[in-house]
Parts: C-alpha cells; sequence; structure tokens
DNA sequence: TTTAGTGCAAAAGTTTTGCATGGTC
DNA sequence: GACCATGCAAAACTTTTGCACTAAA
C-alpha cells in the first residue's frame, strides 16, 4: 500500500494522518507479519534518525488498533504484535518453522460456530480461527 | 481436580509433583476462567502466607506449559495468561460480557481446516478456534 | 487561538536471572 | 554428595504517564 493509500486509510477510519502516523503505519505496512511496538521504533530509528519517540509509537498503535485500522495479535510471548491486515473477517495460517502469516478469506464456518454457541447458550458474535502447520517452502 | 490428581497429573506429564507446583496447579485448577502469573501469586500469598515466591510462580507456570500440563493463552493485554485445559483437542467459547470461558470438546473442522491449508500450500498439523459471544445469564 | 499530538524522562508493571540455600534421591 | 527446586533481590524489558513544547485546524 502506498503511503497516499495509508493517508486515506486513516482518514476514513476517522484518525488524523500526522507524520508519526503515516511513517508508524507504513513501518508496519511493509511488514510481512507482524511486528512489536519495540521492532517498529528501532526499524523507524534506523532508517529516519530518532524521528518518532517510542511513546509515539506505543500511543499510535493502541490507537489505530482502537480504531480498527490494524489488528493486536498475541500469540508470542510477553510483547503485543500489531499487524496491517485485510478489511473483513478472516483467518490466519502460521508457519511453524519460519513464522509467515498468510490471510486466509474463505470462511465457511458460520453455521457451524452459531450451532456450536448455541449448543452451550451463547449467541455467537464473531469467531477467529488460527492454523499452525508448514508452508511450501520450508518443506522443500 | 482434587490434590492426589494434579499430583498424578504431573507424575504422567513428567515434572515432580512439589509442594510448590502442586500449590500453583491446585490454584489454576480452581479457577474458573484463566488467570495470571501475578494473580496467583497473591492468592496463594492470601492464602497460604508467603509461602511460594512470585519467580517460582512464573518458573512454574513456565514449566507445566513447556509439559503439556496447561495451556497458555494470551487474548489479553500485555500479560500471559495460563490455563488448566482438558486433554485433547479443544477449543473456546468467551463471554464477551462476564468473560467466562467453556471448552467445547465437538470439532469437526478437520477436513476444512485441511482444505484451506493445502489450497495454500501448508500442511495443517493444528488448528486452534476462539469464538466470543454473550452467554445466557448475561443476556437474561 | 484552541486543541490535539509529540518528545523526553520518569514511573509503573511484568518477567527473567544470579546466587545462596534447602530439599530429594 | 549430586542434583534439582526455591526464595530473595536485582536486573532487564515492556508499557504507561506527566508535563512542557510543537504542530495543526
Amino acid at each position: 500500500m502506498s503511503t497516499p493509500d495509508l493517508g486515506e486509510l486513516l482518514e476514513r477510519k476517522g484518525v488524523r494522518p500526522t507524520r508519526q502516523r503515516l511513517l508508524v503505519l507504513s513501518e508496519l505496512a511493509a511488514e510481512t507479519d507482524d511486528a512489536t511496538a519495540q521492532a517498529l521504533w528501532q526499524r523507524l530509528r534506523g532508517r529516519h534518525g530518532g524521528s518518532v519517540g517510542l511513546a509515539t509509537v506505543y500511543r499510535t498503535l493502541a490507537l489505530l488498533h482502537d480504531n480498527g485500522v490494524i489488528d493486536e495479535l498475541s500469540h508470542h510471548g510477553s510483547e503485543r504484535c500489531y499487524r496491517l491486515c485485510a478489511d473483513g473477517h478472516h483467518h490466519h495460517l502460521t508457519c511453524e518453522r519460519c513464522h509467515r502469516v498468510v490471510e486466509v478469506d474463505e470462511c465457511s464456518l458460520g453455521g457451524w460456530v452459531d450451532e456450536v454457541a448455541r449448543r452451550h447458550g451463547f449467541v455467537a458474535s464473531d469467531h477467529s480461527v488460527e492454523i499452525s502447520g508448514v508452508c511450501a517452502d520450508c518443506r522443500s
């Protein structure tokens, strides 16, 4: 995604597109997988000199998450991970060897999910599936 | 689960059942939902006086997780959560209001999961589904 | 001008580690 | 005695906050 697109994305979500926010977001967009606040900060620091404060990175990530611009994953240890995901309902396929993450758009689980929830007295509002396995590259 | 059962569980998993480990594990077993190291420590501290060190709680939880005795969840913020789960493959149903967690044994997703993975060049080895919704009590 | 955003440094909170001590086989 | 487990305190690390300052509407 190009930088002007990212600016539009922010405005569409009601977030003012400041210089720092665009830097953080484009750094995240350049990431294949997910990234922590610390990692993004170090990368920004290396690429643009100390032009974005660490606190701002944290504040920005929290803001973007609150406004539905980015996802907060948390499968890793004690750090929070963020990811710029496609809009809409989707799931994740993670490679156990190289940690590559692939987004999966197909989802035909709605019926099963509703049925399972109903059987336990719940009304389901959302669900997420994380599939782990080994990708083609790592198998060869 | 009773304390002797917990001792057996540990031995079966190849973990020596020390006094502290049993205390941590039984405190976790008494928990309906999941708990953090900090929370378990405070509860133990209140119930048995300072008889288990915080570092030991951390070390024990990590050990139990490594040996497959407990699950490490991570949907909350910056803390790691642990849970004593039933053996075998199962999924979770979480209430958005009261945060109650129900284990779901039924799973007929194997086929779908394998198919989705294959379509992306993966070979799936595991998957987990987290369903969120509202439970019966909270709806009434 | 008025408000929202940022940088910096300090504080708070979580988790890990070093090391001496205690318990178990 | 050899080895594993523990307590305590210190250290490391992640995240949040207070406040003065800057940029933007």
